[in-house]
DNA sequence: TTATGTATGTGATTCAAATCACAATATTAT
DNA sequence: ATAATATTGTGATTTGAATCACATACATAA
């Protein structure tokens, strides 16, 4: 089994399938590297593909007319993107930006398309993803529409640490937390905003901040507390 | 064919069906009437089914402990909801209230599933609804995110417009518009601030209001100024 | 019809958070 | 190592919109 299809295997959407399938798939797409703060796709383009993350990490945003940037998700290995120019044929929503060197596994959509009827069982799965992101979103609509500053920070911090926040000895710790600037963009507020809330945190013995680490010192206090 | 089955022809997720399969969906539900202002689901429930609406409005709202509301979509005829518990086994995260008498078509969870295994193309159709609603999603963050109270309003009216507005000579006229209140839980602003942007809207030639009625005088115009 | 509740309009006030401004650190390149 | 650049911390000020407070208009029931 070629490690690319070993790699096939741990992605939710494909996890489901035979090994001579997943093989298949192995063949149909293309890897491609990128540098970090490489742009990956752009708002509004047309033409499409499923990209799969291999490796690295990726941010998916959307800009206003006057250059602010709001951070929809940051994606990381075995998450994927762009299924939805591939099921409704529209352009691209957002823009795809690697904050990482990443590489990625790109499939065209003919071919993922081709996959979906042979393979019904990736539909299911697609839902299954779908739905999460669905109350993903509703979660935040929420947090942006009823909380105040502090509500809205802690809800992005949560959110990180439930996609790669590890757990030790109890507390879970985000190794590499996003630049301020990109905090800020994914809840919604200044810059200056995230420097304040985060030593507020900290203050109430809620966090603890080492240079780019920050652990959540009681997880379901932290959740109770601004969820 | 049943009227019901009739009905059931112009539900997206079930068009592409042949009409004896539709016939069979036709009898694996019940029909429940329910009165304005009444509550359809909770919010943390347990047990799930799908839900189409037959006739009526309904709203899916979340609501934070100190008993304010989001509203995160309006939905009538021929919508369904409660295929997010169906697909992920979790608790609804979203509390269904018939904002006017409606009447739904109820189709219990093993049944639904059973449908899917049976029909992967209601799978396709599922897919491409759920990826509208995550567009629709993500536009509300953003706006939520970039846009001030004024950008919030209007996405929000251009957003019911789409949903449920008429053109009539070139304008797009939204024949009952919901109460001040409900628009503010949808825009994520305060009632007065709604009162007041609606008649800054109206004082720049943007939109005509006229009891209940309002009518967006140039649609595209309006939506360039504030999408 | 009158009255009783519901929804809307609008000024005045308050307040949370954005913005501004700049110092203090970190990080990266030369 | 030193300079150059990027990131973070923190006070002071401004500001947009929430809240408060009440008048007016509109529905619905008695």
């Amino acid at each position: 089994m070629s490690s690319l299809a070993e790699f096939l295997k741990w992605v939710p959407i494909f996890s489901e399938l035979e090994e001579e399938t997943i093989e298949k798939i192995a063949q149909v797409g293309v890897r491609k590297s990128y540098n970090k703060e490489n742009v990956i796709l752009m708002e509004e383009e047309a033409g499409s593909a499923l990209f799969v993350i291999i490796s690295g990490k990726v941010k998916i945003s959307r800009t206003s007319s006057d250059g602010r940037e709001v951070i929809l998700s940051i994606l990381s290995e075995a998450d994927f993107f762009g299924e939805m120019a591939i099921l409704d044929g529209l352009t691209r929503s957002a823009t795809v930006i690697s904050i990482e060197d990443s590489e990625l596994y790109i499939i065209q959509r003919t071919q993922f398309l081709e996959l979906l009827k042979t393979h019904p069982e990736i539909s299911i799965s697609l839902l299954q993803e779908l739905t999460q992101r669905l109350r993903t979103a509703d979660m935040k609509i929420k947090a942006l529409t009823l909380k105040d500053a502090e509500g809205k920070v802690a809800t992005v911090i949560l959110q990180i640490a439930d996609d790669y926040g590890k757990i030790k000895q109890g507390m879970v710790e985000i190794e590499k937390l996003p630049l301020q600037q990109d905090l800020a963009n994914m809840a919604g507020t200044s810059r200056e905003t995230i420097s304040r809330t985060l030593h507020s945190f900290a203050k109430k013995d809620l966090v603890e901040i080492e240079g780019t680490k920050l652990r959540i010192l009681d997880y379901e206090k932290f959740k109770e507390l601004y969820i």
